[in-house]
DNA sequence: CGGGCAATTGAAATACATCAAGGCGTGTGG
DNA sequence: CCACACGCCTTGATGTATTTCAATTGCCCG
């Protein structure tokens, strides 16, 4: 994968411009570089240490389940690079994407609470984890209230986004679909300083795109090859550039 | 209505039952009936009284809304009569029904930390509510761990249920989906006793089913007249049967 | 070199939407 | 009391977005 380095060192380096530049990421949230003293710095050194959970790094390879449907992990993951898809399967093989995480994203919270899973959690790219107990990340979430608020914030975007992904398919057509999803994913990524001059890593199949847009993978490419067609989005060697933001926008039906 | 009664005495009725009948009650969960002296029996009666928040009640007329979209209301409803929906609409009037509440319900939990209300709430029938000041609320809940805990329960159950939803209007057909919608119903009215001979109040409009299940009207129409003639259900004045669970179940891809 | 995953493209099938007309029940105003 | 409008449901005819099927290509990997 081009955009992973080759062993444990890229998980430092991949991180090392993290509390600095990304803005918007849980892992910095949680604190969790401090488990790491090399990149604990300014003010997240500063939050008590003894409520520092342990936690335990492994590198999953694309295409391998993270966790499985009706699993039971005493874990959360958070993503560190890479990124995951969790999704739910029907017996007869129709397959649900309910979100993407993106570096620097945690796991759906209902990890830290539930018994049983709903979704499984596949690795896209190769992907690197920091992970959590559950138990222990439940009594750092109680002692400390800063952190719990931050845990709540996730928990009431994750509430908004499976709506808006409710909404979106059963209200929106597919052209509405896929731009709508793409931007989100460009959104999410450029909060995290992740795209440069409008172009981002991006990893996903078109069977990813239509198992979260609720289409088939042959209409998702002729509505890419479309988008591509009319100039909005240009797509090579698994990076997209947004060409034209305002036409897009205006597909996706945003504003 | 055929299932409300005329005045606030009305309340009291259909609520004299509750603490005894109702098996899944949010009002009961959360002690509210302690606020009025006459229902407060037994267990319910025994949490502090001190933690109550103050309540208020009041009765909607069928159609009207509830809260709207963007309002920032500082109260919580919760469904002591009648029936409701939760719904988003986009500019052009595409509308998606995200959740029916039952009584008993309490409305999305969302209402209690967020801002501004990202979907309404619109009386079905004639809906008799009580609210609790969001604020009164955090309080209790934060003090009561118990309580704590059962709103926790209800917060991931609304998750689960949106995923499921994307799941069904992702990857479902439209026969699937409403029969999964009115089983949804059917289960819920019962675990509160309000189903009888398998035949239960049913006062949803066939818009509501297609704004609840991404389909139009007249296509809802179609399927439904399918399942009445293979004898699945039967429906007539505002109430439902479910002839054949198993058949019914099938059709829903339950099991 | 073979084999499997990914993407593309065209032709045919289908599930659902849209359009249109009619019926039925209910409230309302003359 | 009737006329009328309006919401709700039904049904048929037609249109269309998306799926399914199939064939082809490129590509990576062993």
């Amino acid at each position: 994968m081009a955009n992973l380095q080759p062993k444990l060192p890229s998980f430092q380096r991949a991180c090392a411009r993290c509390p600095l530049e990304l803005g918007d990421c849980a892992i910095t949230d949680f604190n969790l570089w401090q488990a790491d003293p090399n990149t604990a710095v300014g003010n997240v050194a500063s939050i008590a240490a003894a409520a520092l959970p342990p936690t335990s790094d492994f590198t999953i390879p694309a295409r391998r389940l993270i966790v499985r449907e009706r699993d039971r992990p005493d874990f959360i993951p958070f993503v560190c690079q890479g990124w995951a898809a969790c999704s739910t399967t029907l017996s007869d093989g129709r397959r649900q994407i309910l979100s993407f995480l993106l570096p620097g994203d945690i796991a759906p919270t209902s990890m830290v609470f539930e018994l049983a899973l709903e979704f499984s959690i596949e690795a896209i790219t190769d992907v690197h984890c920091r992970t959590v107990k559950c138990t222990a990340f439940k009594s750092v979430l109680m002692r400390n209230a800063d952190l719990f608020e931050k845990f709540n914030r996730i928990c009431s975007y994750e509430m908004s986004r499976a709506n808006q992904l409710a909404i979106d398919l059963g209200r929106r057509d597919a052209d509405e679909r896929i731009a709508r999803l793409i931007l989100n994913l460009y959104n999410r990524m450029k909060q995290r300083g992740l795209v440069r001059d409008r172009t981002f890593d991006f990893p996903l199949r078109q069977h990813h795109i239509a198992d979260a847009t609720g289409l088939t993978a042959v209409h998702v490419s002729k509505v890419l090859s479309e988008f591509r067609r009319s100039g909005c989005i240009a797509i090579s060697d698994r990076s997209l550039t947004l060409c034209d933001p305002a036409g897009f926008n205006a597909i996706a039906d945003i504003r």
